[in-house]
RNA sequence: GGGCGGUUAGCUCAACUGGAAGAGCAUUCGGUUUACACCCGAAAGGUCAUAGGUUCGAACCCUAUACCGCCCA
């Protein structure tokens, strides 16, 4: 019986259907007592309050082409997903939820709060779990991963612990990052800097015993004047030089600030003279380190002037800000205010403007683990994939400032300082521990770049300090993704596209193909319809070409063996393009092994289109059942090589196949066999295209009307040549719209026709009185001029004694054999063009 | 201010080790050839940002400049 499908293909149907499949079989588990070579890509873990975007599902392409090539080439493969809880942003998302009912955290306490923010994540958490199936990633979920489980936490204290006995954490007051909105501390790498427009304040401040003598100051907060202890410039500024040793008054709270000077103010900046506020500033917490100066702490936890403030206790700073500066003009001490762009930092969760404040907080001494992390790279035992990314990496950690870990959150790992005698023993669970034997180190960690700093630094100083290897022996930095116009997608530009609305318009199979395609590593990606478009219709291909063989295929067709196809009749055309498979197959496997999937999507589409379906289909369409073994081994390859990139239709079409095995995710991958390669039939079917391509080409520029069939007449007295063209004129009849094919000792000059050489050999096509004589000695001089450009540089090249000398034999020799070729052809064309006279 | 990257066809991007500049889209022309009009065939389109240098040979290596972008301070 025939296999039907039906006409077009309807993705979603299809890859709700496989990946359920999928997972319910197992395929995706990594079997922990394997002896096989073990395959790890740990996920980068979603927030669990995030849903997919455009940058998720380009990481998860990439790590799935990856994993299911693994796979398939009979690696132990895990991918491992997992969630992160995100401190913040749930926390956030549920005290949103709770302020509805008119409640705050602080109502239900610590414990029922946690409570409540666990609830939240069992029912609406983890959605984009759901999303990452939707794209087809072949995740290991039955060791799915959340950051606040027990035994996660578990680990994370005794991290804590560990580094606590050496010395490496340590509780100290410092000035840290606090939002005032979220109230917590953030690390630096959790503020945002945006540029803001706003005003540089010149304020006048009177100078002690010396009536009418003012020092102007620029400043973009005023509101921290409250809490001034200096007045700084540069040692250089000769402006300044005669107020050294002089006191400054404070106006509004008259408190003596002394003069001081200090080679971080910038002369060029305002007027070259600075206030200094070490408690809300980290330049000035920097030089009041360096000059003993007192730190006054003007500003709260609620962004609210402490009673430091005096008359200005209990504003909140934007209030205080304009009450200062109405007070002081009042007193004639603005001097001029100027417009100024600045970088303000900002939450990365809430987006509030965040504060800089003294606060006693538990830090890191990242140094010593970054040395270690450091080392291991430069040694290459992780590698970054384009390698240029470790400057960055480098850059960053040769730079690395202490880490500020604690956070005031209730939804986060608690630090265990009160129990740190107690939990001395803990240790991770057991099976977790053999997991760790079987899949640590990782092989391999997928991420964009902007996640350098986070992720892939603190892995490998802690993969280092606690499990003694790197996590991960690569990391391959993806692009970001942007819209059709280059910019980033961001939710206020509101350019934001939803992945999975574009799976569902184009077929996840496309989108994943159009990710792979364009995503050179460590390139941007711009995604747009054309882009979408193009990759659809490719995948239409893929289901027109299988409704071409289910025409001939029969539910009795059995999948023949390479060694089978060698000793039955092949035709030219089926050796062909078995051998162009192996080298397609070539190809995409070094390409996906270095991390080119840009290359290999580009290699299996080439060969896909441009040869299965442009030449292969087209040509077997005259003995399609004597290459209907061919065929269908071809196609099957083809369609494992493809899987990686697009598991879906592969699969939906696979099954429908012959094939051997379950499921093509589970089956072999195509690799290279050089059995395969056949040189010979590669160059004799070429030749047959390039008279084809040749003849289609004269049609098309003589406007012969495309019904009409010609006759072709080529010259040549090579008998095995003669022999070929006999044997293919079929091809030649079909593909080119010919009637009947000529093979003569040379053309002669007395017919009229139009001429042209392919792969050497001059043909003619007479065309019986229909010829524009004019048109055809037009095209031909163009065709003749090409030839001979390219027979001038040629010489020029040859002609060059120190070329010939010192260039590689090969080169030089394949350089001559051009020459001569592009001789001949020129010599061909100006026969043409002399029988038609000027 | 420090670091990184980019500049190739109208557009978006490739080009593995220095050795004939490619693809997709768009454009033009011709086609309902029974897998496919989400298609087929053909064509046109390039000073590889600019200026020097290295080399027999440079899109690729070096130097400088211009413009664009990103990261860090």
């Amino acid at each position: 019986m025939k296999v039907e499908i039906s006409k077009t293909y309807n993705p979603r149907e299809a890859e709700g259907r496989w990946y359920a499949w999928w997972e319910s079989q197992g395929y995706f588990h990594a079997d922990e007592k394997s002896k096989r070579p073990a395959f790890v890509i740990v996920m980068p873990p979603p927030n669990v309050t995030g849903s997919l975007h455009m940058g998720h599902m380009l990481n998860d392409t990439v790590q799935d082409v990856i994993v299911r090539r693994k796979r398939m080439l009979g690696f132990n493969t895990l991918w491992l997903p997992g969630m992160d809880h995100a401190g913040i942003a749930t926390q956030n998302v549920v005290e949103k939820e709770l302020k509805k009912e008119g409640l705050t955290r602080h109502d239900l306490g610590r414990e029922k709060f946690v409570e409540r923010v666990w609830q939240w994540k069992e029912q609406y958490g983890g959605i984009i779990l759901k999303q990452i199936r939707r794209i087809g990633a072949s995740c290991d979920w039955s060791r799915e991963r959340f950051t606040f489980d027990a035994g996660l936490s578990r680990a994370v204290r005794e991290v804590f612990v560990r580094l606590y006995d050496e010395g490496l954490i340590y509780r100290g007051k410092r000035l840290i990052n606090w939002c005032p909105r979220c109230h917590t501390a953030l690390s630096d790498l959790e503020v945002i800097y945006e540029p803001v427009d706003s005003k540089l304040y010149y304020i006048r401040y009177a100078l002690k015993g010396r009536a009418n003598a003012f020092i102007e100051v620029a400043t973009t907060r005023p509101e921290t004047m409250l809490g001034d202890t200096a007045v700084a410039v540069n040692p250089k500024d000769e402006r300044y030089k005669k107020y050294k040793g002089e006191t400054a008054i404070l106006p509004l709270l008259n408190r003596e600030l002394p003069f001081i000077e200090d080679e971080v103010v910038d002369p060029a900046f305002g007027s070259g003279a600075v206030k200094v506020t070490p408690a809300h500033d980290p330049a000035d917490f920097e030089m009041g380190q360096r000059h003993n100066l007192p730190r006054i702490s003007v500003i709260d936890e609620n962004a609210r002037i402490t009673a430091e403030g005096g008359p200005y206790q209990g504003l909140d700073r934007n209030e205080a800000r304009k009450r200062i500066l109405a007070d002081l003009e009042a007193q004639g001490l603005v001097a001029k205010t100027e417009p100024l762009v600045h970088k303000v930092g900002h939450c990365q969760r809430c987006d509030a403007v965040v504060e800089p404040l003294l606060s006693t907080q538990w830090f890191v001494r990242i140094k010593p683990l970054a040395e270690t992390a450091i080392a291991a790279v430069e040694q290459g035992r992780t590698q970054f994939v384009p390698a240029n990314w470790a400057k960055t990496y480098f850059e960053w950690m040769h730079n690395i400032r202490d880490w500020c870990i604690s956070r005031q959150l209730w939804w986060g790992h608690r630090i265990p300082a009160w129990y740190c005698d107690d939990c001395s023993e803990m240790t991770v669970s057991r099976n977790e521990t053999e997991d760790l034997k079987a899949f640590y180190p990782g092989t391999l960690l997928v991420t964009a770049y902007d996640i350098i700093f986070f992720w892939v630094a603190r892995m490998i100083m802690f993969g280092l300090k606690f499990m003694n290897d790197v996590p991960f022996k690569d990391v391959y930095i993806t692009g970001m993704i942007r819209d059709a116009e280059r910019q980033k997608m961001s939710k206020s530009k509101g350019n934001v596209v939803d992945p999975l609305e574009i799976c569902d318009q184009y077929g996840t199979d496309a989108v994943r193909f159009a990710l792979a395609r364009i995503g050179a590593p460590g390139t941007d990606i711009a995604v747009s319809d054309e882009l979408l478009d193009s990759y659809r219709a490719f995948a239409t291909k893929i289901w027109n070409a299988a409704r071409f063989i289910f025409r001939y295929a029969d539910e009795s067709d059995r999948l023949p063996s390479f060694a089978e196809l060698q000793q039955s009749d092949l035709s030219l055309v089926d050796r062909w393009i078995l051998s162009r498979l192996a080298r397609a197959t070539e190809e995409v496997n070094r390409s996906v092994e270095q991390y080119n999937l840009h290359e290999g999507a580009r290699h299996i589409y080439s060969f896909f289109k441009h040869e299965f379906c442009d030449w292969y289909l087209e040509m077997i369409k005259l003995h399609p059942e004597r290459s209907k073994p061919t065929l269908l081994y071809v196609f099957e390859s083809a369609l494992r090589l493809l899987h990686p990139f697009m598991p879906f239709i592969t699969e939906e079409l696979w099954q429908n196949l012959p094939h051997k095995g379950v499921s093509i995710v589970m089956a072999p991958y195509p690799e290279f066999d050089p059995q395969m390669v056949d040189q010979r039939a590669e160059s004799q079917s070429e030749l047959i295209q390039e008279i084809i391509a040749k003849v289609r080409s004269v049609r098309a520029e003589l406007n012969v009307d495309a019904k009409l069939t010609v006759p072709v007449r080529i010259a040549t007295t090579d008998a095995e040549l003669t022999e070929l063209l006999s044997s293919a004129r079929e091809y030649i009849f079909k593909l080119a719209q010919v009637n009947q094919l000529e093979i003569v000792p040379r053309l002669s000059g007395e017919q009229l026709g139009a001429r042209a050489v392919a792969g050497g050999l001059a043909l003619e096509v007479p065309l019986a009185g229909s010829i524009n004589v004019d048109a055809e000695r037009a095209r031909l001089k163009k065709e003749l001029q090409k030839v001979q450009d390219q027979v001038e540089s040629l010489e020029r090249k040859l002609s060059n004694a120190s070329f010939v000398d010192r260039a590689p034999k090969e080169v030089v020799e394949e350089n001559r054999r051009r020459l001569a070729d592009y001789r001949d052809e020129a010599a061909k064309l100006t026969e043409g063009l002399k029988r038609l006279g000027n």
